[in-house]
This record gives C-alpha cells, structure tokens and sequence, in this order.
RNA sequence: GGCGCGUUCGUCUAGUGGCUUAGGACGCCGCCCUCUCAAGGCGGAGAUCACGGGUUCAAAUCCCGUACGCGCUACCA
C-alpha cells in the first residue's frame, strides 16, 4: 500500500434518520480518513425502492453535517466519482453485470418467488443449508435469449464455485476464512433492474477508488460474496475492517425498541456534538492509554484501525452525561450564551426580557454546576422568576427563630447601596453576622432561600449580585412576609 | 440448523508471555474542601481475566476443545 491516496466511505441508505451506530461507522472512517490525510466519501445506497423515504437524504446530510462529519465527496458536494448516488448509476452497473456474464462469472435466474420459497422450505425440512441451486446456470443460450424476449422476469445471479477456500484480511480481526459451498448464488441485479447492496457496493467501491472498507460487522458474513467480485472483475481489493456493533443493554444489536437509536434523538436531548463524538469514538476504540475526553481535532491525531477492539460495546448513557458536562463546561461562555438563549426561547420564559450580560452572569455561576445547556434555566429557574414557594425542609432545617430580623436588618443595610458589587454585599452580611456573634451560615442560608425558595444554588455573593439589589430586596419582603 | 465473529470490574476499557497482589474512566459509597449544591482532591467497594485442557521455568496474554452471546443465512441494506 504505497503512498496512494486513502479514500474511505460511508455507505448508508437512506431510511429517514441516522442511527447512531451510523454515526460511529461514518465517524470511524471519517477519523481515518482525516488521520490520512485522504478522503471522506459519502455514498447514498438507495437501491431499494422499497425503503424509499421522502427526504431521508438531506436528514442524512444535515445531521452528519451537525456532527462535525462533512464529506469530502458525496451527494451535495463536488467529486470527480460521481453520481454518488447509487440510484443514479444503474447505468455502470447494467455495463458492468455484462462483463460478468460474458464471462461466466454471473448468470440470469427467471425462478419464480414460488419455486425459491418452494426449494427454500424444501432445504429447511432437510435440514441444509438454504441456498439456490443454481438450477437456472444451466438454461442454454438459446432459451436464455427465448426468456429475455418473452420478457420473462429475471434476476442476475453471482456463480460461486463450489469447493473453494475464500479468505481476506480483516485490519480489526485478522484473517478471515469460507468455505465457497457456504455462501450463496446472490442476486446481484434484481427483477426491477436495480442492483442489490452487494453487486453496487463492489463496482462503486471500485470506480470511487475506496481503498478501505470500514464498516459495520453484520457485514463479515457477506464479504466472501464482495471479494470473489473483485476478483472476478481482475480488480484490486481494498483493505476491510469490520467495526464490531454497538448492543442493547441486552447485547442484542442496538434497535429502535429499547431506547433511542436516532442521532437527532441526542441532539434533541441537548446533547453537545463534541460529547457525543468524542463518547461513540471511545466505543470500541481507545489509544492505549488513560485520555477520555477528546476533541474532533485530538481524535483525528489518536485514530487507528489497529486500535479498534473486536468484542461489541453496549450503548450505555452514563458516560455520555459526564462527557457532556466535561465539554459544556469547556465552551466559551460566549458560544453558551447563544444555545442558551435559544433554550430560552423554548421555555416558559421565551418572554424573559434581560441582557446578555446578566445570561452570561448566570453562565459563570452555574457552570460548575450543569452537564446541560437547558439546566442553566431548570436548575435556576430563579434567575427568571421569583419564588413561588419555598421549600419546605429548607425552611424547616434553616429558617430560625432569629432569621427574620437578620434578614431584616440586612435588608434595610443594603438599601443604602449605590450600584452594589459583589464585595459589597458580602462586607456587609460579614458585619453583620460579626455583630450578632454568630456563623455566616446563620444568615446565608436564610438568604439564599428567600432570593431563590431553595436552598441550593450557586454562592450566595453571585446569588444576590446576579438578582441585583431591587429584586433581592423585594424577594426579601416577600419571604419575611411568606415564611413563618 | 449452517457459517462467521466475539467473551477482562455493573458499563466503556488498559493489558500483545515475567513490570500485575489485573491499571484507568463512568456510575456507586465514604472523607476532605465549604454558605448550600456542584466542581475539585483523597480513599473504598467492585473482575476466581467465560469454562476445561495443553505449551512454557512463567499465560488474561500462545494452542486446542467446550459453553455462552451476537451477526449473517432475502430480488433489505
């Protein structure tokens, strides 16, 4: 493998979202790619007409386009190897399955459904292995031609030698070996005259000049079927890695039924694309030592196929909220400020009228305290709207027998302020507790439940400075009138 | 059923024959810090490395077998 360009793909069909084993698939080749300095290619595999979904292509795009994965080729991009879109092509693969026929290497079948499932329960009930039996390989050319003419559905046929030891190598699991008499005489140009998976995924790889393959593993079984086409083709194969599969809490193959699958699912849920990625690539791949958290750019730097484990990794969130906490707390406040407001906008308080730099007071003091971008509005729901109530057991475990005056004397001293700074206030409550000979708790806490019903929050100095001096005063008033 | 792939703490994983009384992270528990909650620091519980044979002075690491799990077994991808 010389210094050729590496040029990978990812392949999905567009069934209208992508599934967030998708993502990791397409982040996998993605990260290899960049590693490489090669190409990231994204190839739309919509030769099932029956699967078609109306719009499913541009989700596709947008959302790999929201995680950070933009291709270097593909369907709404520039390329030299287009249409990359298979259902564009049918044109090269009619041009293509010919060579093979003429060589022998493919075969028309004008079996009916009925006689395939007849032969295939036929075999179950025998118990062997279901597969065709290539009763139509030895049709002559003169009734092959009477069935073409007489419009006789067909299909085309791969002709597998029996008796022949396939093997490839696998860069993730080393070498892999079939027995010929296992694998079946696919179909590779269906009845509708579109392609199947197999015969358009080698003749694209192909022509793309794909010199990795790096997919998912439900895809081993079918690889013997891909490299006998190279070979028949006289082309050269490119390297495989097949991904292992990320599982159900149950181990099966993650599915729709036991939680969401879909990646606009999790950017839904608030989470951050660099959290989301940086989780999914250490899903089956680690560098060798103890980093965890990851930037796009660090990924790229880290990647290798070699590194990628074999066993399959369970889907679980745990470690996607930390990692989204880790991420949010390293975004700028600026970039905070613009997802929160449009949290905001989302909210009950979409009319809240403040200015940025309250927001952004607001960031600063919560940010230790977050793993989301819409807990800055759930976890203190006080920086928009005073207290309805207050909590019961903060009021029962803080609010003592002397908590009204000192809040009241309190009150009453930071009234005299012009234009208060934090350290005015917290002079000011220091004083006080000094003069009455008791802890700061004894009036912090008081504090903190009458500015915000609660008693936790962010510290009482930022509380109070953030509220500014007219609200915490009348949240003062309410509470001495409120609380009993 | 056939074929293929896999199997280290609950989960993600380190480990490529001696450095391992199997390391880290998330989660969980405790302590410290402290105006609360977090964050942070420190510590703890948690894996007979699926099981059984072999090879070797020495095996989680190499070989064989078994079990279990998963994938594929379509004119789906």
């Amino acid at each position: 493998m010389s210094d050729k360009e590496i040029r990978v793909r990812f392949a999905p069909s567009p069934t209208g979202y992508l599934h967030i084993g998708g993502l990791r698939t397409a982040l996998y080749n993605y990260l290899f790619a960049k590693n490489k300095k090669g190409k990231f290619i994204l190839r739309i595999e919509d030769t099932d007409r029956n699967r078609y979904v109306e719009g499913a292509v541009d989700n596709l795009l947008s959302t790999l386009n929201w995680a950070g994965l933009q291709a270097d080729e593909g369907p709404k991009s520039s390329g030299d190897y287009g249409p990359y879109l298979q259902s564009e092509r049918l044109d090269i693969y009619n041009e293509h399955i010919k060579k093979l026929i003429v060589d022998g290497k493919a075969y028309y079948c004008f079996c009916t459904q009925e006689r395939l499932t007849e032969l295939r329960e036929k075999q179950k009930k025998e118990v062997i292995q279901t597969k065709y039996d290539k009763h139509c390989l030895h049709l002559t050319e003169d009734e092959i031609i009477q069935k073409l003419n007489d419009k006789t559905p067909n299909v085309i046929r791969l002709n597998i030698e029996p008796n022949k030891e396939i093997f490839f190598n696998d860069i993730i699991r080393g070498e892999v070996t079939f027995s010929s008499d296992t694998i079946d005489d696919q179909v590779l140009i269906k009845s509708d005259g579109f392609p199947t998976y197999h015969f358009a995924n080698v003749v694209d790889d192909h022509l793309m000049k794909i010199t990795h393959v790096i997919r998912g593993e439900e895809w081993i079984s079918s690889t013997p079927k891909h490299v006998l086409l190279y070979d028949y083709f006289n082309w050269e194969r490119p390297q495989f890695a097949h991904l292992p599969l990320l599982l159900n809490p149950d181990k099966s193959k993650l599915s729709k039924r036991q939680g969401d699958v879909a990646v606009e699912d999790y950017m839904q849920k608030g989470y951050l694309k660099d959290a989301l990625i940086n989780f999914i690539a250490l899903l089956g791949w680690n560098a060798g030592d103890d980093k965890e958290y990851y930037t796009m750019d660090e990924l790229i730097n880290a990647f290798s196929l070699e590194r990628v484990n074999k066993a399959g990794a369970i889907f679980n969130l745990d470690k996607l909220d930390w990692l989204n906490a880790e991420h949010l707390r390293s975004t700028p406040n600026d970039k905070i400020l613009i997802m929160l407001k449009d949290e905001i906008s989302k909210s009950n308080y979409s009319n809240f009228d403040c200015t940025d730099e309250y927001l952004l007071l607001i960031i600063e003091a919560m940010k230790e305290r977050v793993s989301f971008v819409k807990e800055y509005i759930e976890k203190c729901p006080y920086f928009f709207e005073p207290p309805i109530e207050y909590d019961e057991k903060v009021v029962k475990k803080r609010w003592k027998d002397d908590s009204q005056e000192l809040l009241k004397i309190f009150s009453s001293r930071i009234e005299q302020l012009v234009n208060p700074r934090k350290e005015d206030y917290e002079r000011i409550l220091k004083k006080l507790c000094e003069e009455k000979e008791i802890g700061l708790g004894r009036l912090i806490h008081p504090l903190r439940l009458a500015l915000s019903g609660v008693g936790i929050g962010p510290g009482i100095f930022d509380l109070i400075f953030i509220l500014g001096k007219e609200e915490s005063l009348k949240r003062i008033d309410k509470a001495l009138d409120q609380i009993k």
